[in-house]
DNA sequence: AATGAATGAGGATTCATTCAT
DNA sequence: AATGAATGAATCCTCATTCAT
């Protein structure tokens, strides 16, 4: 039994207000991309008037941006290392890629308008798709920092392949996992992915040293 | 007495004109999406009345399943494995990831549309999507038959990580080139990629073995 | 009786459409200026659905420049000077004030609206703007070119003084009769207005001969 | 115990914002009109929250009534005759003529809104059109007074088409300048124009005499 | 005296599509 | 084989205004 809407006329609660309207946004954008956001679909989900919305967002680019700025601090948090005492230089990688994976499968939305919005070419780039770029490019200098650090010895143009690397395996598994749904499990491809590129990642190291 | 010759153009030409309408879509569809691909612009780019695209075909629907449909030969045909006596299996599959990677730099819209149409979950499924998983298929199956045959004793199941491993690689350097341009260099990625995935395979297999 | 409305359907034709938005945007626009006049409105008056208008005008700019440029040519007719043979100077000045005159009675939609915008500064100038101000320097012109054909004698700068009064003793004779309607008999009024300058240019000359 | 110094900006002053809101709306809807005045507009323009200018005005048309209302003296102060002894009537009409045109230089917003307002038609006329065709009325009358007082023996027919004259010529030679801005020396056509106007009323009180 | 938030109506414009020729 | 014109539904966004505080 759902509480019956009398909060109809509500005192206006803009704090609020605004979260209802991103919560809405994140779902149908991450669903449908920027183009196929519609600002009445948005208002219909939350319940709030389109007009209302433009009270909050300047316009349908800064909403999406916004949502994108919402998610950001949630989804780097998944890419903290864990600490040394924690297990060997493999295991605390192979931590790191389960949590990211486990953060995707709880709440992929993000990832996936984020990928809609790189992956467009539009003549005038949405803001939404400069912010994602920019949280990307931190979680890439996190990866590159956890490379250096664990496995000594690489040097920056290696550190710079095995980064990028590591950020398309992640992309690639995500997008497969969108694809096929369940079938794939994110975490264990996550693991598998994080081994390999350790491995790739010791035996660069000694080939150098030879 | 011939008709005299008015003002048309050319003597229309369906073949050529469709060709026209498709080059038109690609390179749209591939930059914008499917929410993000107008009729009109379409019809701007490509200079025929927006009408005469629907002589050509049925709907928007159709426009962007043919596109897809267009590509599909051409890129199939870069997972061709190069005979026996080229090299060894693991110059074969550097040679086979090459070539996809090449096709991909000089034709992107293809994968690239296909990942927006695979990314997005709208409530009526445009055919185009459907037509690009089936054709991903169809390559995966390559890939699969390729691990099989080229390192053998691998059981189904390692056969089936190790090929999703491959399709996510692929497609997550594509999206990292696409996000960072030339530099990137895709073709020495997708052979380091090729490299890596082989290195685990033979691993797996021998592992089985023991 | 009026006809039915069967013609409801009607054979596509483009001209006549064009011919009718027009005709219903002048009015329009000729009461409401340029915010004033709703592209809504517009449709309502002519019969043809908004999106029409779009398939004949670019936009609302394009729509209001083309009600400018149409009652061009018209307008500028009524400056013409009757031949040498037909009277003395003054009267062939008089016929002229007159027929312009009549002409604003017949259609003031022309000349409201170009005042309208004439005053207006919006930031983004509207081309109706542009356009009302380069037909009014053609009359401007022809006025110059009367007065120095028909009084000898009178000096460039005098020349210049003396249309530009000729044409703010008009522009404010139209806005009286605007305002106080039928009450102004503006053809009258042009004539007398005529006079005056006629009288004041002929003074001019002499005092310069001397 | 005293409320303490909250991060109320100023101690709410409702006479001073009321004078904030009216220059805003005075500078904007001189420079747009009554439909492209728009309270958002204003509101940024003065910076103050759209809510409170309706605290200070009923509605969009008590606003720009508000703004003509405003002028309203010290436009009228610009018509009054000077004594006697400071010189010939035509010295003395002269001396209103340049004083109009001083304060038009001034501040044009006044006029040039009155003008838009009289040259539309809408549907519901705005309380500002009004206001000011009543401002002008009383305007011409006292130009009426002037003619009366300063060229004895005008019969009153006489006196009314002067007037009408005088007024369009003023409106004209206004329109003229905001058209082409400094280029027009107002002052001095506006001298011209009362010169032209006395001239033609002792021409006419003379021809009655006769 | 003032304002943050909300809201329905209406604004311009674009969309996919159709139809008569 | 093609197209000029038309069209209803949908798009994003702005408007004037109100209301609770």
């Amino acid at each position: 039994m759902t509480k019956p809407q009398t909060t109809r006329k509500k005192r206006a609660n803009g704090v609020e207000s605004r979260q209802r309207i991103l919560d809405a946004a994140v779902e149908i954008s991450g669903e449908r991309g920027y183009e196929g956001t519609s600002i009445v679909a948005v208002s219909a989900a939350c319940g709030l008037p389109a007009s209302s919305i433009y009270w909050h967002f300047k316009d349908k680019d800064d909403l999406i941006a916004a949502v994108i700025e919402r998610s950001f601090d949630t989804w780097l948090a998944a890419f903290e290392l864990p600490d040394e005492e924690s297990g060997t230089p493999l295991e605390r990688v192979t931590a790191v890629a389960g949590n990211v994976a486990k953060s995707l499968v709880d709440a992929p939305d993000f990832l996936r308008l984020g990928l809609m919005l790189a992956l467009e070419r539009r003549p005038a780039e949405p803001r939404g798709r400069t912010v994602f770029l920019q949280v990307r490019d931190i979680a890439r200098a996190k990866i590159a920092e956890m490379a250096a650090s664990l496995v000594p010895g690489l040097d920056e143009e290696s550190v710079q392949i095995l980064t990028t690397y590591a950020v398309a395996g992640a992309d690639g598994l995500f997008v497969q996992r969108e694809i096929n749904g369940d079938a794939v499990d994110l975490v264990a491809m996550f693991e598998l992915h994080a081994q390999l590129v350790y491995d790739a990642a010791t035996r660069m190291a000694a080939r150098r040293k030879a």
